[in-house]
DNA sequence: TTTCCTGCAAAAGCTTTGCACGCAG
DNA sequence: CTGCGTGCAAAGCTTTTGCAGGAAA
Protein backbone atom coordinates (compact mmCIF):
# COMPACT_ATOMS: atom_id res chain seq x y z
CA UNK A 1 0.00 0.00 0.00
CA UNK A 2 1.62 3.69 -1.04
CA UNK A 3 1.86 6.51 1.00
CA UNK A 4 -1.04 8.15 0.12
CA UNK A 5 -3.35 5.43 0.18
CA UNK A 6 -2.40 4.58 3.67
CA UNK A 7 -3.40 7.92 4.64
CA UNK A 8 -6.87 7.67 2.95
CA UNK A 9 -7.46 4.41 4.56
CA UNK A 10 -6.48 5.65 7.93
CA UNK A 11 -8.75 8.29 7.90
CA UNK A 12 -11.46 5.95 6.93
CA UNK A 13 -11.95 7.23 3.29
CA UNK A 14 -11.52 4.37 0.66
CA UNK A 15 -9.38 3.70 -2.25
CA UNK A 16 -11.30 4.05 -5.69
CA UNK A 17 -10.08 3.92 -9.05
CA UNK A 18 -10.77 7.74 -9.67
CA UNK A 19 -8.40 8.54 -6.30
CA UNK A 20 -6.19 6.77 -7.92
CA UNK A 21 -6.26 7.83 -11.28
CA UNK A 22 -6.02 11.75 -9.42
CA UNK A 23 -3.00 10.70 -8.01
CA UNK A 24 -1.39 9.15 -10.62
CA UNK A 25 -1.85 12.59 -12.84
CA UNK A 26 -0.18 14.33 -9.84
CA UNK A 27 2.45 12.47 -9.41
CA UNK A 28 3.52 12.00 -13.04
CA UNK A 29 3.10 16.25 -13.41
CA UNK A 30 4.97 19.04 -11.84
CA UNK A 31 3.29 21.65 -13.38
CA UNK A 32 0.04 22.72 -11.23
CA UNK A 33 -3.49 21.52 -12.63
CA UNK A 34 -6.47 23.00 -12.47
CA UNK A 35 -9.97 20.55 -12.28
CA UNK A 36 -9.91 20.74 -16.08
CA UNK A 37 -6.25 19.51 -17.23
CA UNK A 38 -6.63 16.80 -13.92
CA UNK A 39 -10.08 15.54 -15.85
CA UNK A 40 -8.44 15.36 -18.98
CA UNK A 41 -5.06 13.29 -18.51
CA UNK A 42 -7.03 11.42 -15.45
CA UNK A 43 -9.24 9.90 -18.47
CA UNK A 44 -6.18 7.98 -19.38
CA UNK A 45 -6.47 5.81 -16.65
CA UNK A 46 -9.70 5.81 -15.87
CA UNK A 47 -11.69 6.52 -18.65
CA UNK A 48 -15.44 7.05 -17.00
CA UNK A 49 -13.66 9.50 -14.66
CA UNK A 50 -16.12 12.39 -14.46
CA UNK A 51 -15.59 15.77 -13.29
CA UNK A 52 -17.23 16.11 -10.25
CA UNK A 53 -15.39 13.49 -8.51
CA UNK A 54 -11.88 15.20 -9.57
CA UNK A 55 -13.38 18.25 -7.60
CA UNK A 56 -14.30 15.95 -4.57
CA UNK A 57 -11.18 14.38 -4.91
CA UNK A 58 -8.95 17.36 -5.10
CA UNK A 59 -10.63 19.40 -1.74
CA UNK A 60 -10.46 15.55 -0.55
CA UNK A 61 -6.84 15.28 -0.72
CA UNK A 62 -6.11 19.19 0.19
CA UNK A 63 -7.61 18.12 3.03
CA UNK A 64 -6.39 15.47 3.69
CA UNK A 65 -2.69 17.25 2.88
CA UNK A 66 -1.84 15.35 0.43
CA UNK A 67 -2.55 18.29 -2.64
CA UNK A 68 -1.93 21.85 -2.20
CA UNK A 69 -2.77 24.67 -3.84
CA UNK A 70 -0.50 26.33 -5.99
CA UNK A 71 -1.24 30.65 -6.43
CA UNK A 72 -0.74 31.85 -9.71
CA UNK A 73 -0.75 36.09 -10.76
CA UNK A 74 -3.93 35.26 -12.26
CA UNK A 75 -6.39 32.72 -11.24
CA UNK A 76 -5.24 30.57 -8.42
CA UNK A 77 -6.71 27.22 -8.72
CA UNK A 78 -3.68 24.77 -9.61
CA UNK A 79 -3.32 22.16 -7.40
CA UNK A 80 -0.24 19.91 -7.30
CA UNK A 81 1.02 17.21 -5.23
CA UNK A 82 2.24 18.48 -1.69
CA UNK A 83 5.19 17.03 0.39
CA UNK A 84 4.39 16.76 3.67
CA UNK A 85 5.72 19.15 6.13
CA UNK A 86 6.41 23.39 5.59
CA UNK A 87 7.94 23.63 2.14
CA UNK A 88 7.83 26.23 -0.57
CA UNK A 89 7.37 26.50 -4.23
CA UNK A 90 9.25 27.50 -6.97
CA UNK A 91 7.27 28.04 -10.60
CA UNK A 92 8.61 28.61 -13.83
CA UNK A 93 7.27 31.58 -14.92
CA UNK A 94 7.92 30.40 -18.65
CA UNK A 95 7.08 26.61 -18.88
CA UNK A 96 4.67 26.27 -15.42
CA UNK A 97 6.62 24.13 -13.79
CA UNK A 98 6.57 24.17 -10.05
CA UNK A 99 8.93 22.16 -7.44
CA UNK A 100 9.09 22.08 -4.00
CA UNK A 101 12.07 23.07 -1.33
CA UNK A 102 12.01 22.91 1.96
CA UNK A 103 13.57 25.07 4.99
CA UNK A 104 13.09 29.03 5.54
CA UNK A 105 15.56 29.51 8.63
CA UNK A 106 17.03 32.06 6.48
CA UNK A 107 13.45 34.33 7.09
CA UNK A 108 13.44 34.54 10.94
CA UNK A 109 15.08 37.66 10.40
CA UNK A 110 12.75 38.84 8.18
CA UNK A 111 9.70 37.79 10.35
CA UNK A 112 11.30 39.26 13.42
CA UNK A 113 11.60 42.99 11.42
CA UNK A 114 8.13 42.50 9.84
CA UNK A 115 7.04 41.93 13.58
CA UNK A 116 8.19 44.69 14.91
CA UNK A 117 7.07 47.04 11.98
CA UNK A 118 3.32 46.02 11.69
CA UNK A 119 2.85 44.82 15.40
CA UNK A 120 1.34 41.37 14.06
CA UNK A 121 2.40 37.96 15.79
CA UNK A 122 3.63 36.23 12.80
CA UNK A 123 2.23 32.39 12.73
CA UNK A 124 3.26 31.62 9.58
CA UNK A 125 4.27 32.37 6.15
CA UNK A 126 3.49 31.34 2.43
CA UNK A 127 6.68 31.75 -0.19
CA UNK A 128 6.73 31.49 -3.54
CA UNK A 129 8.97 31.95 -5.90
CA UNK A 130 9.34 32.24 -9.41
CA UNK A 131 11.70 32.34 -11.99
CA UNK A 132 13.02 30.30 -15.15
CA UNK A 133 13.81 26.34 -14.95
CA UNK A 134 16.97 24.73 -15.88
CA UNK A 135 14.41 23.52 -18.80
CA UNK A 136 13.70 27.32 -19.84
CA UNK A 137 17.01 28.50 -19.05
CA UNK A 138 18.38 26.00 -21.97
CA UNK A 139 16.04 26.62 -24.59
CA UNK A 140 16.45 30.08 -24.30
CA UNK A 141 19.69 30.36 -24.24
CA UNK A 142 19.23 27.75 -27.66
CA UNK A 143 17.41 29.73 -29.10
CA UNK A 144 19.63 33.36 -28.83
CA UNK A 145 22.01 31.46 -30.27
CA UNK A 146 20.18 30.62 -33.69
CA UNK A 147 20.28 33.74 -33.99
CA UNK B 1 -5.22 65.54 -8.06
CA UNK B 2 -4.25 62.70 -6.12
CA UNK B 3 -1.41 60.01 -6.49
CA UNK B 4 -4.03 57.46 -8.36
CA UNK B 5 -5.76 60.04 -10.23
CA UNK B 6 -2.47 61.13 -12.09
CA UNK B 7 -1.73 57.41 -12.82
CA UNK B 8 -4.74 57.12 -14.29
CA UNK B 9 -4.87 60.38 -16.28
CA UNK B 10 -1.04 59.59 -17.53
CA UNK B 11 -2.34 56.50 -19.11
CA UNK B 12 -5.31 57.91 -21.02
CA UNK B 13 -7.80 56.71 -18.65
CA UNK B 14 -10.74 58.84 -16.81
CA UNK B 15 -11.70 60.38 -13.55
CA UNK B 16 -15.33 58.61 -12.78
CA UNK B 17 -17.23 59.09 -9.61
CA UNK B 18 -17.38 54.99 -10.41
CA UNK B 19 -13.99 55.31 -10.20
CA UNK B 20 -13.45 57.80 -7.00
CA UNK B 21 -15.78 55.15 -5.29
CA UNK B 22 -14.12 52.01 -5.49
CA UNK B 23 -10.73 53.80 -4.94
CA UNK B 24 -12.29 55.87 -1.60
CA UNK B 25 -13.25 52.33 -0.65
CA UNK B 26 -9.91 50.56 -0.92
CA UNK B 27 -8.40 53.53 0.91
CA UNK B 28 -10.46 53.46 3.68
CA UNK B 29 -10.42 49.85 4.62
CA UNK B 30 -6.98 47.73 5.15
CA UNK B 31 -9.00 44.52 5.05
CA UNK B 32 -8.88 42.36 1.39
CA UNK B 33 -12.39 43.03 -0.07
CA UNK B 34 -13.94 40.75 -3.00
CA UNK B 35 -15.72 42.27 -5.93
CA UNK B 36 -19.09 42.13 -3.99
CA UNK B 37 -17.48 43.86 -0.84
CA UNK B 38 -16.34 46.53 -2.62
CA UNK B 39 -19.58 47.29 -4.37
CA UNK B 40 -21.40 47.13 -1.01
CA UNK B 41 -19.03 49.91 0.27
CA UNK B 42 -18.99 51.94 -2.81
CA UNK B 43 -22.76 52.48 -3.07
CA UNK B 44 -22.56 54.66 -0.27
CA UNK B 45 -20.00 57.09 -2.21
CA UNK B 46 -21.59 56.44 -5.67
CA UNK B 47 -25.41 55.06 -5.10
CA UNK B 48 -25.91 53.90 -8.90
CA UNK B 49 -22.43 51.86 -8.85
CA UNK B 50 -22.63 48.48 -10.71
CA UNK B 51 -21.03 44.90 -9.75
CA UNK B 52 -19.79 45.02 -13.86
CA UNK B 53 -17.93 48.34 -13.16
CA UNK B 54 -16.55 47.33 -9.84
CA UNK B 55 -15.10 44.47 -11.63
CA UNK B 56 -13.71 46.67 -14.11
CA UNK B 57 -12.54 49.23 -12.61
CA UNK B 58 -10.80 46.76 -10.29
CA UNK B 59 -9.01 45.14 -13.48
CA UNK B 60 -7.97 48.48 -14.81
CA UNK B 61 -6.50 49.66 -11.34
CA UNK B 62 -4.14 45.44 -10.98
CA UNK B 63 -3.04 46.48 -14.58
CA UNK B 64 -1.94 50.23 -13.64
CA UNK B 65 -0.53 48.70 -10.17
CA UNK B 66 -2.93 50.68 -8.27
CA UNK B 67 -4.11 47.28 -6.60
CA UNK B 68 -3.05 44.04 -5.96
CA UNK B 69 -4.68 40.89 -5.74
CA UNK B 70 -4.21 38.88 -2.04
CA UNK B 71 -4.41 35.62 -1.52
CA UNK B 72 -5.48 33.35 0.95
CA UNK B 73 -6.13 29.79 1.67
CA UNK B 74 -8.94 29.48 -0.22
CA UNK B 75 -10.51 31.72 -2.48
CA UNK B 76 -8.03 34.36 -3.10
CA UNK B 77 -10.43 36.92 -4.99
CA UNK B 78 -9.56 39.64 -2.09
CA UNK B 79 -8.15 42.80 -3.56
CA UNK B 80 -6.44 45.31 -1.47
CA UNK B 81 -4.62 49.09 -2.01
CA UNK B 82 -1.22 48.68 -3.69
CA UNK B 83 1.94 50.60 -2.36
CA UNK B 84 4.11 51.05 -5.32
CA UNK B 85 7.11 48.90 -5.91
CA UNK B 86 7.68 45.35 -4.35
CA UNK B 87 6.19 44.46 -1.20
CA UNK B 88 4.91 41.94 0.73
CA UNK B 89 1.48 41.57 3.08
CA UNK B 90 0.68 40.49 6.04
CA UNK B 91 -2.59 39.47 6.62
CA UNK B 92 -4.38 38.76 10.19
CA UNK B 93 -5.77 35.18 10.42
CA UNK B 94 -8.25 36.22 12.73
CA UNK B 95 -9.58 39.01 11.46
CA UNK B 96 -8.12 39.50 7.96
CA UNK B 97 -6.80 43.10 8.18
CA UNK B 98 -4.08 43.26 5.73
CA UNK B 99 -0.72 45.41 6.53
CA UNK B 100 1.86 45.64 4.32
CA UNK B 101 5.66 46.13 4.62
CA UNK B 102 8.82 46.60 2.39
CA UNK B 103 12.44 45.03 2.17
CA UNK B 104 13.22 41.27 1.56
CA UNK B 105 17.56 42.07 1.53
CA UNK B 106 16.86 38.98 4.28
CA UNK B 107 15.84 36.50 1.67
CA UNK B 108 18.80 36.53 -0.44
CA UNK B 109 20.53 33.94 0.85
CA UNK B 110 17.28 31.88 0.98
CA UNK B 111 16.69 32.56 -2.93
CA UNK B 112 20.90 31.92 -3.60
CA UNK B 113 20.15 28.55 -1.61
CA UNK B 114 16.58 27.97 -3.80
CA UNK B 115 18.65 28.35 -7.07
CA UNK B 116 20.89 25.99 -5.98
CA UNK B 117 18.67 23.16 -4.99
CA UNK B 118 16.13 23.55 -7.83
CA UNK B 119 18.39 24.67 -10.28
CA UNK B 120 16.12 27.32 -11.41
CA UNK B 121 17.09 31.31 -12.03
CA UNK B 122 14.70 33.29 -9.50
CA UNK B 123 13.81 36.14 -10.87
CA UNK B 124 10.83 37.38 -8.24
CA UNK B 125 9.22 36.30 -5.43
CA UNK B 126 5.15 36.30 -3.71
CA UNK B 127 5.67 36.50 -0.01
CA UNK B 128 3.08 36.20 2.58
CA UNK B 129 2.89 36.03 6.38
CA UNK B 130 0.21 35.53 8.36
CA UNK B 131 -0.65 35.71 12.52
CA UNK B 132 -2.43 37.07 14.33
CA UNK B 133 -2.61 41.80 14.46
CA UNK B 134 -2.56 43.73 17.41
CA UNK B 135 -5.99 44.03 17.56
CA UNK B 136 -6.64 40.63 17.86
CA UNK B 137 -3.98 40.11 20.01
CA UNK B 138 -5.35 42.36 22.55
CA UNK B 139 -8.42 40.89 22.24
CA UNK B 140 -7.92 37.65 23.06
CA UNK B 141 -6.03 38.48 25.71
CA UNK B 142 -8.53 40.05 27.47
CA UNK B 143 -10.85 37.66 26.38
CA UNK B 144 -8.84 34.85 28.29
CA UNK B 145 -8.72 37.54 31.55
CA UNK B 146 -12.55 36.94 31.61
CA UNK B 147 -12.30 33.53 32.90
C1' DT C 1 -17.73 66.69 -30.19
C1' DT C 2 -15.56 62.49 -29.70
C1' DT C 3 -14.44 58.66 -27.27
C1' DC C 4 -14.30 56.31 -23.28
C1' DC C 5 -17.09 54.62 -19.41
C1' DT C 6 -21.21 52.82 -17.26
C1' DG C 7 -25.03 49.92 -16.08
C1' DC C 8 -28.19 46.46 -17.42
C1' DA C 9 -29.05 41.97 -19.29
C1' DA C 10 -27.31 37.93 -20.69
C1' DA C 11 -23.68 34.72 -21.51
C1' DA C 12 -19.88 32.03 -19.99
C1' DG C 13 -17.07 29.77 -16.60
C1' DC C 14 -16.21 27.32 -12.63
C1' DT C 15 -17.68 24.73 -8.48
C1' DT C 16 -21.08 22.53 -5.59
C1' DT C 17 -25.48 19.80 -4.64
C1' DG C 18 -29.09 16.16 -5.21
C1' DC C 19 -29.89 11.62 -6.31
C1' DA C 20 -29.87 6.75 -7.59
C1' DC C 21 -26.72 3.17 -8.64
C1' DG C 22 -22.43 0.50 -7.86
C1' DC C 23 -18.52 -1.12 -5.58
C1' DA C 24 -14.93 -1.18 -1.51
C1' DG C 25 -14.41 -2.95 2.73
C1' DC D 1 -24.23 -6.43 3.47
C1' DT D 2 -23.63 -1.37 4.38
C1' DG D 3 -22.78 2.73 3.37
C1' DC D 4 -19.29 5.51 1.10
C1' DG D 5 -18.07 7.06 -3.49
C1' DT D 6 -19.38 7.93 -8.35
C1' DG D 7 -21.34 10.01 -12.38
C1' DC D 8 -24.98 12.58 -14.39
C1' DA D 9 -27.95 16.52 -14.37
C1' DA D 10 -28.96 20.67 -12.61
C1' DA D 11 -28.37 24.46 -9.57
C1' DG D 12 -25.39 28.22 -7.70
C1' DC D 13 -21.81 31.54 -7.93
C1' DT D 14 -18.46 34.49 -9.85
C1' DT D 15 -16.69 36.91 -13.74
C1' DT D 16 -16.90 38.48 -18.54
C1' DT D 17 -19.17 40.25 -22.84
C1' DG D 18 -22.56 42.98 -25.80
C1' DC D 19 -24.84 47.11 -26.24
C1' DA D 20 -27.03 51.68 -26.04
C1' DG D 21 -27.11 55.75 -23.46
C1' DG D 22 -24.30 59.24 -20.92
C1' DA D 23 -20.44 61.84 -19.33
C1' DA D 24 -15.23 63.28 -19.28
C1' DA D 25 -11.87 65.82 -21.71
Amino acid sequence: MSDWESVLASNGHRITAPRRAVMTVLQRVDVPLDAAAVLAYGRKHHASLGLVTVYRTLNLFQDLGLVRRVHEKDGCHGYALASPGHHHTVVCRRCGRAVEFTGCEEMRMLVRRAEAETGFQIEGHMLQLSGLCRHCIKEMRERRALR
